[in-house]
DNA sequence: GCCAACGTTGGC
DNA sequence: GCCAACGTTGGC
């Protein structure tokens, strides 16, 4: 697949971890509620991109498996939900305002790629995750990037 | 728990 | 449109 894109998407093993992920074996990903990440899921990422599992807010924080779009950007159905921890009021079924898309389990690391490894590594120094203070939950990474973390993980190939 | 680095909101 | 206040993310 030439043209397949890569990311890295952020999420609290507290609350959905790659072994959860692998467990369900695909899930919705929701409750993304910032406009940049938003964008990217709406306009770019596309059923065969691959995607990074990142652990985010945990000890240590880091990469832990892959997962595959299956599905591109549809209307998040929580934003609509009163009950919903992301409900929003200002959206509405005629004019949604966040979206999510569907990922499926592909692996989980044998060992976790530590954010300390990642920052340690030669070529990773642009990455979003990588730099101070970066917050986005949805990331684009290079397919060089992509390669280098797949050698560290000891991956021949996706 | 602290706090830096944001993004969002709302008064003006 | 500016910007201060506030809320959130997320490493440490």
């Amino acid at each position: 697949m030439a043209d397949r894109k890569y990311w890295l998407l952020k999420s609290e093993p507290d609350c959905y971890s790659i072994e959860d992920m692998e467990r369900d074996g695909e899930t919705h990903w929701d409750g993304i509620r910032n406009y940049q990440a938003r964008n990217f899921m709406r306009d770019d990422m596309m059923p065969g991109d691959l995607a990074f599992f990142y652990h985010s807010n945990a000890n240590p924080p880091g990469i832990a498996g892959i997962v595959e779009v299956t599905r591109p950007g549809y209307p998040d159905h929580t934003q609509f939900d009163k009950t919903d921890k992301h409900y929003d009021p200002k959206a509405t079924p005629e004019e949604p305002r966040w979206v999510m898309v569907d990922v499926a389990f592909r692996s989980r690391f044998t060992e976790l790629i530590s954010l300390t490894e990642l920052k340690e590594t030669e070529g990773l120094e642009d990455m979003m995750v990588t730099r101070r203070g970066s917050r986005l939950s949805v990331q684009p990474v290079n397919p060089d990037e992509w390669a280098r973390i797949l050698a560290i993980a000891g991956v021949e190939t996706t």
